[in-house]
DNA sequence: CCGGGTCACACGGG
DNA sequence: ACCCGTGTGACCCG
């Protein structure tokens, strides 16, 4: 089958039991496009340098970011056309109705996410999280937080695609830690369905997909 | 969810 | 083979 081929990326089933499920699909995006995504992301997205209180002081949040809701959005506050690609993409191949999508850049090994789990409260239940990479290979470490502790080790490739299950945010953490290596700057895209309560007018649906 | 402190250990030059 | 400084990352804490 054709479509087969499109698709066809050598991915890989990297957990899969009670506690949920991760899949690792390299080479999701082809190169140059992933690269073109990555170009015009760089340069026409807004990013927020931000600052948050953490027990005693604030800090610089170790990455920029940036966030669009998907779906019918005014002509206006569209998010831009990479963005749209990657979303219909993302669609396409995991029939996941997502509606937000959160942007993370990581100019270099000094930026970073500590480890952590997605809030369930901003996750509609029972639905996945779809993480795109561009740029540059960063690891991320997943860990299991009650025994047997598996720990994870995936190097995000540029043009890859990694689905989390709702359980897995349960089960594990995931984070992206600072290196001394040379690296390149990165982008992430998290594709998440958020609950109507906590989406903004318009693009939540329920029910149906997995 | 963050940076800083502590500690263990791998590595390599002398 | 050994000593030891340095780099790197794992873990812990508020």
């Amino acid at each position: 089958m054709h479509q087969l081929a499109l698709f066809d990326a050598g991915e890989s089933v990297l957990v899969e039991d009670e506690r949920g499920r991760i899949e690792y699909v390299p080479h999701f995006v082809p190169p140059s496009l992933a690269q073109a995504w990555f170009v015009e992301l760089r340069s026409a997205v807004g990013w927020e340098a931000g600052r948050r209180w953490m027990y005693d002081r604030e800090v610089d949040v170790p990455r920029l970011t940036a966030h669009f809701d998907l779906g019918q959005g005014e002509p206006d506050g569209r998010p831009p056309a990479a963005v749209r690609a990657a979303a219909g993409r993302v669609a396409t191949r995991t029939r996941v109705p997502f509606n937000s999508v959160g942007l993370n850049l990581y100019r270099d090994g000094r930026d970073s996410v500590a480890a952590h789990n997605d809030h369930l409260d901003e996750l509609a239940p029972g639905f996945p999280i779809a993480l795109v990479s561009l740029g540059a290979t960063r690891r991320m470490t997943i860990r299991a937080k009650e025994p047997p502790r598996r720990v994870l080790n995936v190097d995000l490739e540029g043009g890859s695609l990694l689905v989390m299950s709702y359980e897995t945010q349960q089960h594990y953490t995931h984070g992206v830690p600072k290196t001394a290596e040379r690296v390149g700057e990165r982008i992430s895209l998290a594709f998440r369905v958020r609950p109507a309560s906590v989406a903004s007018a318009g693009g939540a649906r329920n029910g149906r997909y997995r």
